[in-house]
DNA sequence: CCGTCATATTGATGTCTGTCAATGTTAGAA
DNA sequence: TTCTAACATTGACAGACATCAATATGACGG
């Protein structure tokens, strides 16, 4: 029930405390993985830039920009989503993409240094 | 020439503009995904907590809490040193390790929204 | 110099991942 | 319904990666 991949909302809780906070407990680790590894692909970071550039954008306006497949626009989607960086609304024939500004200020802060040494 | 401090100077330039202000070039992607990319294992994400939580970590006290070989954990220092993301000193036959904050900081404006708060 | 300890490097191996062609699915149009 | 357009899914393959054993490097002590 819990650990299924797209399991990301319930991470919410476990995930994205500050790196020097506390010792990352192997799960945390493995779950803040998955977002870093979203991340870790040139591809995904200039679909999350266009995505993030817009209030919106259609699947069909990632293909030409980035200049890959059908099918690896929407492995890519996917990954970005399942991370919770991005989400998707079906509209008729189109799937339309924003970003999260949530999600990713959250993500920015498991970065956050531990504060100007106070 | 400017920023000097860390090894990875030529890349600090080209690096960290939030991602929803421009259009990621396809260098800055690939540069950034680097950085990413060293944040995307389990290990590492655990082996940078270790760090961050001490001034100084030795890599001989490294082993025992990630349970990994010596040479898996020379494999992971030197990625996450080439990201930046920590740096080391080697006194006599140990090698002392340390986070560099305001590199953290750094990756972390990469994803700072733009001024959600609405 | 010799032996030992801490770390780095090399080589091999199993696994993961990005990519696209082919195919499946679903929604609108004719 | 039938056709077409937009996405998703599957299968296959090449390249990347994490891991460890073996070996190399380099620093200390004797």
């Amino acid at each position: 029930m819990p650990t299924s991949r797209i399991a990301i909302d319930s991470s919410l809780v476990s995930c994205c405390s500050p790196l020097g906070d506390s010792e990352l407990s192997e799960a945390e680790a493995v779950e803040t993985a998955l977002i870093f590894g979203a991340l870790s692909d040139p591809v995904r970071l200039r679909m999350l830039s266009l995505i993030a550039s817009e209030d919106e954008v259609c699947s069909c306006a990632l293909e030409g920009p980035l200049g890959k497949s059908q099918p690896t626009i929407s492995h890519h989607t996917r990954i970005l989503s399942e991370a919770g960086l991005i989400e998707g609304e079906k509209r008729g024939r189109w799937m339309w993409w924003h970003a999260v500004p949530d999600r990713l200020n959250q993500v920015a802060r498991i970065l956050a240094a531990p504060l100007p040494t106070s």
